[in-house]
DNA sequence: CAAAACCGTTGACAATGGTCCATGGTTTAT
DNA sequence: ATAAACCATGGACCATTGTCAACGGTTTTG
């Protein structure tokens, strides 16, 4: 499919989809049968956006995200320390998942103190402070 | 507390610190006490950038993060519309949990995948695909 | 067929979130 | 008392993640 189609399949915008080829997250090929350089894009392309999309929300960058996209795609790179690499990035996932509850527990927290006590009444949410949203460490 | 002892505490740079007083994140007093320019820390100033490093997993920026600690603070503005912000907020949070979620799944699939079979055996990582990893949507 | 919509490439621009450096003063440890 | 460690301020600098503009060609549509 041709780059328009992506993006609107995709809701990104057609420079997101080149910013992210140009980086090695995507890739395409020129369509030589019509022999206008426009470029094609697989199909399962859209998907792989998808799971871009995914990956950032877990807070990975373009960088990682090319490496862990290199290994789903079979570049078996040896001696490249793959169980390592997702280990760690597991790890650094899951952290940012705690924090990322821990905070929307305070968000929610907030907002009923607030709906209930409009003027003042945030006193409790202060004091359960930043902890406790379930955690562990400390 | 100073600037240095603070930093350690929180494990971010001075630098950081002081980038986040900047933008009003943090706020600190000069100790007129003793002279010298030093500025004092408040206690709580360690949890504030917990709280901090929690909103930033959630995916919120520097000026969220603001705006929402400014109503913790009970800076009431009047005729915002607070309720309609932290609704926001949290639905965009938890949007992007789930997303960190379900990228969290295809890292563990991957990595459990990878593991059995070094050289090949990605393509049901692969066919699983994007979706999936409990998704309601779509 | 003409206008509108699409495509490619290149390179500049921008916002975000920090980090670093220079300068000059203060405190603490030896 | 002197060096090492700390502090403040200001501005330059950086990487990341896009977005936009310009230019020229192609396709689609009315």
């Amino acid at each position: 499919m041709r780059i328009g189609e992506l993006a609107k399949k995709a809701q990104v915008s057609r420079d997101t989809i080149r910013f992210y080829e140009r980086h090695g997250l995507i890739r395409s090929d020129v369509d030589e049968a019509a022999g206008n350089g426009y470029r094609i894009y697989p199909e399962d392309a859209a998907m792989t956006l998808e799971v871009i999309r995914d990956a950032q929300a877990a807070g990975l960058s373009i960088a990682d995200i090319t490496v862990f996209m290199g290994q789903l795609a079979a570049q078996t790179d040896a001696d490249f320390d793959v169980q390592g690499f997702l280990d760690g990035k597991i790890a650094e996932v899951t952290a940012r998942l705690d924090g990322a509850q821990r905070f929307l527990t305070l968000l929610e927290r907030t907002k009923v103190a607030l709906a209930k006590a409009p003027q003042d009444g945030l006193d409790e949410v202060r004091k359960a402070g930043a902890g406790n949203g379930n955690r562990t460490r400390n």
